[in-house]
DNA sequence: ATCGTTTATCGTAGATTAACGATTAAACAA
DNA sequence: TTGTTTAATCGTTAATCTACGATAAACGAT
């Protein structure tokens, strides 16, 4: 009868994207990412006074958090939100 | 005419909250309180495999983000979630 | 007044985070 | 081929986090 739902994500998951959102830049990355639908990482940088280097670490976090997703492309890399966890994200918390 | 809008909530606060909700045992006392709407600290303090002193810093960390209350009754100390904080904090990432 | 209970705080150790500059790797351009 | 650009990774440092046991403070009970 499958009358079993889907997992509601535990709270571990859940705590696990809350320490990946736990920072303001990473919050401004993805709302930038959600504004503008995708971009080059350099174009991330200069939105921020902080290092390449820094910055690249900030999008590692967020990427393997599953809250965006980078494809190489050539030299660059285009990074765009992934709406799906995106919205997984949001329903969790309005669940909470 | 106030059409000006309340601010709603900068990177800076949504990210201080993340941070108070990133960790799982943080998470489930906010679920706890939700559920049982007041409770005792060493209530809260048996419900995990973690010293008072754990538990008690954890509660602190949401006490000093505004996401629940503490109230000292005797040499007892009876905790609720702050709805209100709650509610605001549900609704900002609602607008991400 | 003393004792037991409850909870907050202190001090500490180990792990993790956030920042940086330097380096590396990959791709393109000349 | 050589050089330039782009972005990831490495290594480091300082700060913060998580856990614990020990202690202190506040109260109620005897």
């Amino acid at each position: 009868m499958n009358t079993k739902p889907i997992p509601p994500i535990t709270s571990d998951d859940l705590a696990k994207l809350f320490k990946a959102l736990s920072h303001p830049t990473r919050i401004k990355i993805i709302e930038h990412l959600k504004a503008i639908d995708q971009c080059i990482c350099g174009e991330i940088v200069s939105i921020f006074p902080l290092s390449q280097s820094t910055v690249s670490q900030h999008l590692k976090s967020l990427r393997e958090a599953g809250l965006i997703k980078g494809e190489v492309e050539g030299p660059k890399t285009c990074y765009c939100l992934n709406r799906d966890m995106f919205e997984t994200f949001k329903r969790a918390v309005a669940l909470l």
